[in-house]
DNA sequence: CGCTCGCTTGATGGAACTCAATATAAGTGG
DNA sequence: CCACTTATATTGAGTTCCATCAAGCGAGCG
């Protein structure tokens, strides 16, 4: 597998191994979409040197809250979900991460959220204080962090309005609605689904019978359409889907 | 009022009056715990120069979403809440900012959410351009608005625990008790509640009727009592309001 | 006093949850 | 290749929690 061979690669002892390094970051598939881009070529190697390429199978633990906080990573291929579980173990995805996106818990000696592989997933791992050390250096990837932060804050609190306040068939079609454009971005034409039904209904504060209830209703009125199975669909009436969320 | 002394204090133009501003700023109530803690008194010169105090009434509406993004600012007294509002009126409190706190959408061109202050609020002003100045001359600065952000989020996702996945007590005790905690590292021995019940309701999405019986309900439970009208109450039993939010 | 405004309380209905059965798909080993 | 198992998704029936609608209460105020 080719993300094992890069693993190995990854592997090179800093300093001897710089050139290898350079090489890697400037073929990755996120060198101009993950904080790396934040950054020169040349200035890259510093940040190269203290990073590792990792496989995650699919439904692997990263790490678990409470855990001690001493890995950061951009995600570069695959996906992950962030979570927040009470005693009785009911839980919420608070977060899904694809390729480009940061995770860790910089500055902070605990992990606050569990993160968790929900494909096989390729990382490029830091350990927290290299990182850290790096963010010092580099004011333009600081900045890029920031930026990033205040998004992701502007995500979450438009998904508080969703979970507060939002119907069943409101989130539904808006999370369809949010596959859509992101397959629509990456020039797809099918939306797949990157998470089971389960993990839709953890992600939307539903269950998974009224997410599956909702997913047949979106069906039976022609607005999707499933092919393949139950992890991709076709969007025949985008529309429609709009208008789901705007109206009523 | 003192508010308004201040306020024609900040009027003095700059470099004339950096000696009154230097001292307005020596002499703030949140001068240790807001983003300028970062700062020392020699540099906090700069960004003193730029603000402005600023007083807004209950009620008031700071800016709108959808506003230009021209103005960020620091809290010296009072509350702000950040809502998130749909087409039909449906609104959800995403966040409530107290002495402090930071609020501004840096870096975009538009204000994402609105921003209304809940009582008379005092407020440190600064335009938005002037502010991303000072921020890229002080890299403290920078952290520490970088690590106020990472905290929001953080906040923000255990909201989104609560707002998906937890009964309408769970959170009412929930919100009892982080007004609790807020009370107590203040020194107070009450607990005063700085929002409507409605105002509560659209924080905890959920209607104002069911926040009054969750309330009677920990009335009726002897958790806690209501003195001197419904805005303020004394905990007589944290360990049980504890409980609500473990349990079940 | 009578008004308004914010809060509480009651009665009712409905959207989503729970429990349970069935269906579909994906492996697994004989 | 086909029975068997397991995991995941769908569908149905009944229940529950919270929203909705409506009335009542109490404080502040002109």
């Amino acid at each position: 597998m080719s993300q094992v061979a890069v693993l190995s690669a990854a592997r090179v002892p800093d300093g001897a191994g710089s050139e290898t390094t350079a090489t890697r970051c400037k073929s990755c598939a996120v060198r101009t979409t993950a904080l790396c881009a934040s950054m020169t070529d040349e200035d890259l190697t510093a940040l190269s040197n203290v990073g590792r390429r990792r496989v995650i199978p699919a439904g692997q633990i990263l790490s678990w809250a409470g855990d001690e906080s001493n890995l950061c990573a951009n995600v570069v291929h695959g996906a992950l979900k962030v979570t927040s579980t009470m005693a009785d173990g009911r839980e919420q995805i608070v977060g899904l991460l694809f390729p480009g996106d940061f995770v860790g818990q910089l500055f902070e000696d605990e992990m606050s959220m569990t993160v968790t592989a929900v494909v096989e997933t390729d990382l490029c791992c830091y350990s927290r204080r290299a990182f850290e050390g790096i963010l010092d250096q580099f004011p333009r990837l600081e900045r890029m962090l920031l930026k990033r932060t205040m998004a992701s804050l502007n995500d979450a609190r438009n998904r508080m309005l969703s979970l507060g306040r939002k119907s069943a068939q409101e989130r539904v079609a808006g999370f369809i609605l949010e596959l859509y454009e992101r397959s629509r971005a990456a020039g797809e034409s099918q939306v797949s689904i990157p998470v089971s039904r389960g993990e839709m209904a953890d992600y939307l504060g539903l269950t998974i019978e009224t997410v599956s209830r909702q997913l047949t209703r979106l069906r039976a009125a022609n607005i999707i359409a499933f092919v393949n199975g139950d992890r991709d669909c076709r969007i025949l009436d985008s529309l429609e889907l709009e208008q789901i969320l705007d109206q009523s």
